[in-house]
Formats: structure tokens, C-alpha cells, sequence
DNA sequence: TTGGTTTATCGTAATATTGCAATCAATTAA
DNA sequence: TTAATTGATTGCAATATTACGATAAACCAA
């Protein structure tokens, strides 16, 4: 990132919150966060659903998965995404503490 | 941004919810925050306080206004920010109500 | 008026992100 | 075996983001 070389100048809870802040900064992976909440998906299946084409698709499967939001069970050729709820709700205590104060 | 061209592919709640999430989507963003809700401050009392220059300071600035998480008032040649309470609340309910279904 | 302070904006460079088509590897179906 | 399916990866192009220095505009102090 733009900021990799002044990363050491910010906290530890600054960066995981900007982290999984800009994971969930595209609607295309907040569209497959409520997808995979209401059912688990294969890559395919989340394509049919989205405007974008499969590799488009696995990368942002990709990035979902480094800041471990989802979690993907290979089943070759298939490869089952669901939401990583413990990550999930993490998450979701992260944000709500730093709003908190 | 990259994905303008499917923009109205996507429900509002999801465009919302990652334009936010984009926003505090950088380290720096969020100590610019985090400094705000300590006290209301100058461009020039958050770039003594921050590992950047001025104008970066305050294009990030202007980030954070973009979305209403902050507040500039002008008192030229000073412009004091503060947060934006009640965006900041709302942002903070919209992320909620995201990870609660 | 002149000089100092403050901050927004412009220009530019470096890097990151987004998106697609094409391809490869791994499996299943015929 | 051969063909089809699935999804990760690669290569590439377009665009966005991040950062900085320089500058301009707006004010205050001397």
C-alpha cells in the first residue's frame, strides 16, 4: 500500500481497523458477505449473482479470506465459501469498539 | 472508482456501507479520528501529530468531510475540525445493523 | 504595506485496486 | 480416455489512491 513505508507510526488498533475497514470497502464484497450469510456459495454461485466475471469474483474471494472474514473449504474442482462467523463478530467488536471512543 | 461502471448493480445499503467502510479504510484516517474525538483541532495540530505532510493531512481531510465524519469550520486563515457526532453515530449504526444480519 | 500563518488546491509520481480474458490444474461425467 | 466443470492464477489495461512540494488565497501582526 501507499503507506507501507510510515506503517510502524501508527498503533497496532489503527491498522487492523483500517484493514478490515477497506476489506469491506468495495459493495462487491459486501454483496458476497450477505450472500454467504444467507447460505454458502461456490465461487460459481456467487458469479451467477454478481455483475462480474469469475475471476473477478476470486479475487475479491481472495481478499475477503487474508483478513479471514470467509473461509473456503476446497472440495476439487468446487471450493465452498462460507462467512468465518467467529472472524465475523470480531469484526464487528473491533469496529464497534473503535466507535465506541 | 473502478467499479462506477456497475454502480446501480449494487443495492444502496451496500453502496453505503462501503463508501464508509472506504473511508476509514486508511490508518492515517483513523488517527485523524481518533484525534477528533479527543479534542477539536487544526490542519496544523494533526500534522504535528501525524507522520505526514500538510496537504496530505489535508486531503485526508477532505476524505473524512466527503462522508460527513467530520466537520470544518472555517475561521480563515484556521480551519477547525471536529467530528461530525451524529454521522459518526450513524456510521457507526449502519456498520452494526451490516454485521447484525 | 509587508511579512507571517494557515490551509486548500494543483501538478506529478509512485503504487494499489479493480476488472477481464486466457489459461492451468484438479476433478467429475460420459 | 475424452470432454466438461470449477476455480485459482497470470498478464494486462484502466483507474484510483496516496504522498509530496509548490503555490495561491485569506487572514493577522507589525
Amino acid at each position: 500500500m501507499g503507506f507501507s513505508s510510515s506503517l510502524s507510526s501508527y498503533s497496532i488498533s489503527q491498522l487492523e481497523v483500517s484493514k478490515v475497514a477497506r476489506a469491506i470497502g468495495h459493495p462487491a464484497r459486501i454483496a458476497i458477505l450477505e450472500l454467504l450469510f444467507k447460505k454458502d456459495c461456490t465461487c460459481n454461485d456467487l458469479v451467477s449473482q454478481l455483475p462480474l466475471a469469475q475471476s473477478t469474483v476470486s479475487q475479491h474471494l481472495k481478499e475477503l479470506r487474508k483478513v479471514r472474514l470467509i473461509h473456503g473449504l476446497d472440495m476439487p474442482p468446487k471450493t465452498i465459501y462460507s462467512l468465518n462467523k467467529q472472524a465475523y463478530s470480531q469484526v464487528q467488536v473491533l469496529l464497534n469498539s473503535f466507535f465506541q471512543c
